[in-house]
DNA sequence: GCTTGACCTCAAGTTGGCTTGAAGTCGTAG
DNA sequence: CTACGACTTCAAGCCAACTTGAGGTCAAGC
């Protein structure tokens, strides 16, 4: 029963304190009791944690997250959704694919203008059909 | 010199007017004078927002793609960037894909708790691994 | 027993990319 | 000529996911 303080928390996962207490107030992740004021957290948060992160590289939502914890802490995915969320991981693929090919094509077409490059317009036209991206989130951390 | 109503472009290219009024202001399209009040858009403006749009679908904000425009509506885009910006969305595709194949697993693996399964331990793991991912803009309009 | 510094709370602020609403203008079809 | 509806402005609101700041608490090491 190691418990570890926030601080702790924040080191091993890189997730900041406020960050940590934020989750906390919207119930994704829980802290066990208090030593004085300070959060307690036992190991498992760490693994919580880490399938949060994941849940947030694929795009989902906090609150979409929480819902796919059970309350024993256990994972309660909604397979169709993952599936889903696969396919458009697939398709955002697709979308990247070609925007990577017209930005190599605009970086060497010789044509003096892009806006009249024949492929160029159809890399775009191409481009154009993508379906609504869902957003990765972001925290670059710049 | 057939130019267009807002509601004209919005109508050819989806981008409400809001939005369109919203590009104007922050300088990512111009209008070519007033009809009265109402502004007037030259046919350009809709390979502009395809452009803009190819932007945002690549991940790149506002602002950045505002700065890809010169004065004249031509593209600035330096070379060694655009690589660069290729090799970052290559970069993204494989996350993607490794991201896909977790999701993939996830849904249908049998294990009684994922938390148990050895490979989608791994695949965790390997997700993990991932480089910052950049925003995919989201606004899906649900 | 006192200082220290890691923690605490709560409210408010931030960012990006828009949307909404109220109140006003104006070209055109009837 | 008048009504309509498509436009206009401007300020404010919204959303997610946090961060920041002010002011307070408290356990542990000296």
């Amino acid at each position: 029963m190691k418990m570890m303080d926030i601080g702790e928390v924040a080191e091993r996962t890189g997730v900041p304190p406020s960050t940590l207490r934020y989750y906390e107030e919207i119930g994704l992740i829980r802290s066990f009791g208090r030593h004085g004021l300070r959060r307690q957290f036992e190991p498992d948060v760490l693994l919580r944690l880490s399938l949060i992160a994941l849940g947030k590289t694929a795009g989902f939502s906090l609150v979409e997250i929480a819902a796919m914890f059970r309350r024993d802490g256990q994972l309660d995915l909604p397979r169709a959704e993952l599936h889903a969320k696969a396919d458009e991981l697939q398709r955002q693929m697709v979308d990247l694919r070609v925007l990577r090919d017209a930005l190599r094509h605009v970086a060497d077409c010789p044509a003096p203008s892009h806006l009249e490059c024949p492929s160029f317009r159809k890399l775009m036209k191409a481009a154009s059909r993508t379906r609504s991206p869902r957003k990765l989130p972001a925290k670059a951390r710049t």
